[in-house]
DNA sequence: TCAATCTCTATGTCCGGACAATCTGACTAC
DNA sequence: GTAGTCAGATTGTCCGGACATAGAGATTGA
């Protein structure tokens, strides 16, 4: 493990059970490095790193600050599976459809293949507490996976795809709302015409070649995007 | 200018315009380093903040090759008046309130002041091409900013604080979707009990302080939140 | 023919030093 | 008393080098 991760690691540690406080100082970089054993360099790409967390922050003339406010989580590429059991909310999957399709010309513009060219079509709907809390309609190229019933629903997709040696790198979301058709309305138990939070995304691996695309509908009394983001500066 | 920022500057127009492919290698950073005659440091910093950007993958015993999906624009805390603007929308603003008042519980909690202590309350209707798109309901601290009506109909409340030398750190954000109430519905234009894209904010400096809290309401036939995420490694 | 091993290559980590830019606070001059 | 100036402190940038590590392909052996 290297230094540098060590150090943050052992800063994050510190200003997570108030070792440092906010607002504090932290100490020059020089004299840190020295007390530590380690060099400049070394020490500042430990903190920069924390830096690009928002956990701290650097003025030139001044010195490196513990920021007051609790960051919690920036935004990042997760599954809702993994989210909801990370809040102890215990997720449950249906599997609804578990198939092959011929691609709409939607499916086929955002995976990047031929239109009418068959995709794995997979229906899902999420409970938790036993409610359930969004329906999710998932896209994916063939031969990336095997897309086992069993698993869908004792994990989350990205958990699969990842186990499955796809690098994920980035992803392009639309969070947007509409209200619910008479058969959405039926499956996540709502009214027709009740408000929906709708999120659309596709996600590319480290090639650049999109391995998913989803259509997620989600019950906004149950469910709502939570999330930290920083200043690029 | 930094050199390694000046160098990132290059990398990133020569892929913008197609003189770096999709998936070619970059060339190793020693040799890269040699014949622009600078150090391998500087050339790692510059093609560092490209793979933070999303646009480069390094590969240890490969090299660093150009991604090949397009990399549109990672989440960045921005004012929906910037965005309006930037995708030639021409955002107008009606300024519908703009006074002091006691602050409620959820305000005082989200400002870290005390309750029924003074703050500022703004309500604004953004419209884009004269139609309405959002209703922004703000609270801001005493003594941060001074909030000019005329000013806040001309640009945005982002633009105002950074100009007023406040430094914006980062942001807690919770989007979701309601309802609307008779009331929303005649100010944005829309139907009773019509689906409404809800977004609350809390925006922090660099100090930790809480400086804006919002709570807006969207036409999702309007606006939806778009924006691309990278995997943090 | 297939699998294990080796070698080459490129990035990852780390060091030590040097000078520049900027902010703060104290000092000085008016 | 106030404003301008100066010095100290601290991070920002940049250099040049060294060794470690992981991936890919070629080689070698069974």
């Amino acid at each position: 493990m290297p230094l540098y991760f060590q150090l943050a690691q052992q800063l994050e540690a510190a200003i997570e059970h108030g070792a440092l406080t906010p607002g504090s100082l932290l100490g020059n970089e020089i004299e840190l490095a020295a007390r530590l054993g380690l060099s400049r360099p070394t020490v500042r790409q430990a903190i920069q790193s924390l830096v690009d967390k928002g956990l701290l922050v650097r003025r030139r003339g001044v010195g490196t600050q513990v920021v007051h406010s609790q960051v919690k989580r920036p935004l990042e590429l997760s599954s809702l599976y993994d989210d909801l059991e990370a809040a102890g909310q215990r997720p449950a999957t249906t599997v609804l459809v578990n198939t092959v399709v011929p691609a709409s010309a939607e499916v086929a513009a955002a995976l990047g293949v031929a239109e009418d060219g068959d995709v794995h079509r997979i229906e899902r709907l999420r409970l938790a507490h036993g409610e359930p809390m969004a329906y999710l309609v998932n896209h994916l190229p063939l031969g990336l996976l095997d897309l086992d019933t069993g698993q869908l629903e004792a994990t989350g997709l990205y958990r699969l795809m990842r186990s499955a040696g796809i690098t994920l790198h980035s992803a392009r979301q639309s969070i947007g709302a509409r209200a619910a058709t008479r058969d959405e309305a039926e499956r996540l138990g709502e009214e027709e015409g009740a408000a929906l939070l709708t999120m659309q995304r596709t996600t590319f691996d480290d090639t650049g070649r999109a391995v998913e695309f989803g259509t997620h509908t989600y019950r906004p009394s149950r469910y709502s995007f939570e999330f930290q983001l920083l200043v690029r500066s």
